[in-house]
DNA sequence: CTGTTAGCGCATTCAT
DNA sequence: ATGAATGCGCTAACAG
C-alpha cells in the first residue's frame, strides 16, 4: 500500500504539495495539481487517517454507545447518527453494552484508545461515572433518552413526565376510572417518570392511583397484566410504560379472554412501528428517536469541530401521540360502580 | 492526555518499558512494573491505537457494511458481528449503504482510509467490483447471505434454492396445487433463487409454476397478492420471498375479505421474529442470521490474524422451517378441479 | 506556489 | 531485564 511519500516521487513533487492537494486542493497550481492527481490514481493510493489522526488530533469518528439493542428503538438511533455523522464527514463506531455497567466501562475505555472525537450515549440505568470518565479524557458527550440533572452534559431527550400525564389524560376523556400503571425496573429513571406522569393525572382528577414496577419485558408485562385482570374489580384501562410491557399485556388480555380495547384499553409508550406489524394495534406515546439521534449528533459535533463549548445544554423534544385500536371507551359500569373502593395491591 | 513518554519519566524508566508493561508483562521485572502500572494510574494514562496503528499495521477494527438497515435482519447481523468481533478484542465500525452503489463505494473507501482489519459485506445487489476493491487494497473480506460464485472470497449463506423447494413442497403436501411465488427485484440474486427453488418444486410434481416477481417491499407485496386474488382461479397457497412481501400479501388477504390460512396459506421467507410480534403468524423459512454473521466474522478474523491465507472458502448452513398460523391444508375444492389447466398469466 | 523540518505516539530492532 | 535509535504516514509551521 503506497504512502503519501511514494505519490509524492511518482509526481516529482514534495510530500507536503500531494498532501495540499488532498486537503486545500485551490492552494496549489493546477499543472501540479493535475499531475499530483494523476499520480494518486495511478498508485491507488488511499490517504492513511491513522496519521492524519496522529499528527491533527481529530480522527473524523464519533462512536454511539448503545445500552440494549433488542429494541427496535436501536435502530433508529444508529440511523439518526450514522446519516447526521455521514453529512459532516465523520465515521461512527458502533457499541452496544447488553445493558452491563461492566461493558459499558469497557467499551468507553476502548473508544478512549481509539481516540473517537467524541460519544453518543444512551444508557439505560444511571451512570454518571461513564459520563464522568469520559469528559475526564477532554471527550465530548452528549446523552439521550436520559435525564442527567447533575451533570454538566449536553442531553437530548422527552420529557416522560408531562407524556404520561397526557396519556392517562386521554383515558380518563374516554371515560375510564380504573386505570393501573404497568412499568418497568424501579431502578431506571423511565420507569420511575412514567409512573410519576400518570399518578399526576390520576391524582388531579380525584383518583387512586394502581402502580406496579416489574421489568421492561414482556414476560413482566404479561404477568403483571395477568394479576390486575384476576382482581374482583380489574383495570378498564393500563399505561404501559413500554413496548415490551404492552405486548405482554396484550397477551395476557388474550389470554384471559379480555377484550381489547372492548373491556381493556392500553395505552403505552414506545409502541411498536407501524412497519413491520400486520395491524397497527398499540395506541399511546412515541418518542421521535431518529430526530433524537439526529439532533444529538449535531450537537456533539458543534463541540467536536469547537462551535460551541458552553456548559451542558438540554433539549427536551415533544412526543407524539398516536391513536391506534388498543384503546376505546370505557365499558358501560356493570357491577360495582366504584372502581376506587377497592384496596389496590401491589404484588 | 499523557502519552508514552510522559508515563516513563513519572515513572523513571524508558517508554520501551512502559510499551512492554502492557503488551508482554512478563518481560518486565515485577518491581519496575508495578512502578509504571502507578505511574499509569496516576496519570490516568490510556495507550493511544493510532500510534499503536500506524506502527504495528493493525487497527484491530473490522467494518459491518449492510446494505439495508430497515429490514430487522440487521439487527442481529451488527449482534453477531459485534459479539465474535469483541470476543477477539476488536471494533466495529458499522456502515450502511441505503442500498446505493455509489454510498457503497464512499463507505468502502472511508474504510480503507481508516486502514481496518478487515469487512463483512452484506450485499443486496451483486456487487463483485466492490468486493474487488477491497481485495485490491490487501484487505480480508467475508460476504455474507449473498452467492458470488466468480469471486475469490469468503462466503457465509443460506441455500435459498432448496429452502424454497422444501417450502413449496411442504404446500404441496398440505393439498395444495394452485401455488403462486411472488418474489422481488429480479435483479437481486435471491429473489431469483427463491422463485427456481419454487419452480423446480412445482415441476416435480408436475404442476405450473406462477411466479411473479417484483419489488421487496409491502406495496409490491400488496399488489400482487391483490392481482392473484383477483383472478378467476386463484392459487390456494402463495410464498413470498421475504418478510415486508409476506406482510404485504397478507394485508391484501384481510382486504380482499380472503381468511388466512382458511382460503390461502401464505409460507415466506424470513419471517417476522416472534419477539415483538402479538400473534406469531407466519409459516416459512428464515435464515440464522446471527449465527451467519458470527460465524462470517470468525472467518474474517482467521484471516486478519493470519490463521488461515488459502482460496476462498464457502459456508452453507441450513435455513430453519416454523410453522405457525399462515399455512394450513387446501380448501376443499369446489368449482373448477384442475388448477392447472387455467392459462397462466404472468403481469 | 512549493519545499524542508520536525514531531504526533508507539513498537520493532538492536544493543547493553 | 532495560534502553536508544528509528520510522510507521501524515501535516503544522516555517522557509523560500
Amino acid at each position: 500500500m503506497p504512502n503519501i511519500r511514494d505519490v509524492a516521487r511518482h509526481a516529482s513533487v514534495a510530500p507536503m504539495t500531494v498532501s495540499r492537494v488532498i486537503n486545500q486542493p485551490d492552494s496549489v497550481a493546477p499543472e501540479t495539481r493535475e499531475r499530483v492527481e494523476a499520480s494518486i490514481a495511478a498508485l491507488h493510493y488511499v490517504p492513511n487517517r491513522l496519521g492524519q489522526g496522529l499528527r491533527s488530533k481529530r480522527t473524523m469518528v464519533i462512536a454511539l454507545v448503545v445500552s440494549d439493542i433488542s429494541n427496535p428503538f436501536a435502530i433508529k438511533q444508529i440511523l439518526g447518527v450514522g446519516n447526521a455523522a455521514r453529512a459532516h464527514g465523520f465515521n461512527v463506531i458502533f457499541t452496544h453494552t447488553n445493558a452491563s455497567p461492566t461493558d459499558e466501562r469497557a467499551q468507553l475505555r476502548s473508544l478512549v484508545e481509539r481516540r473517537v472525537d467524541g460519544v453518543v450515549l444512551s444508557p439505560v440505568e444511571n451512570t454518571p461515572d461513564s459520563i464522568e470518565f469520559l469528559q475526564s479524557q477532554g471527550l465530548p458527550v452528549v446523552v439521550v433518552d436520559y435525564p442527567m440533572p447533575d451533570n454538566d452534559v449536553d442531553i437530548v431527550r422527552c420529557d416522560s413526565v408531562s407524556a404520561a400525564d397526557h396519556l392517562t389524560k386521554r383515558l380518563l376523556d374516554l371515560g375510564h376510572t380504573r386505570i393501573s400503571m404497568i412499568s418497568g425496573q424501579k431502578s431506571i429513571v423511565t420507569a420511575r417518570e412514567r409512573a410519576e406522569g400518570y399518578a399526576t393525572a390520576m391524582k388531579a382528577a380525584g383518583l387512586d392511583t394502581d402502580v406496579h414496577f416489574g421489568e421492561f419485558s414482556p414476560e413482566s408485562g404479561y404477568r403483571l397484566t395477568a394479576q390486575l385482570l384476576d382482581r374482583a374489580s380489574a383495570p378498564t384501562a393500563i399505561v404501559t410504560a413500554n413496548n415490551f410491557i404492552a405486548l405482554g399485556a396484550a397477551r395476557a388480555a388474550v389470554a384471559a379472554g379480555v377484550s381489547v380495547p372492548g373491556q381493556l384499553s392500553l395505552s403505552t409508550f414506545d409502541g411498536l412501528g407501524t412497519d413491520l406489524v400486520l395491524d397497527p394495534f398499540f395506541s399511546g406515546a412515541s418518542q421521535p428517536v431518529e430526530q433524537i439521534a439526529s439532533i444529538a449528533t449535531t450537537m456533539l459535533l458543534e463541540r467536536v469541530m469547537g462551535q460551541y463549548t458552553g456548559p451542558g445544554r438540554e433539549v427536551v423534544l415533544p412526543m407524539e401521540f398516536v391513536d391506534r385500536t388498543s384503546t376505546g371507551p370505557a365499558p358501560a359500569q356493570h357491577g360495582d360502580r366504584t372502581g376506587r373502593s377497592s384496596p389496590v395491591s401491589d404484588r
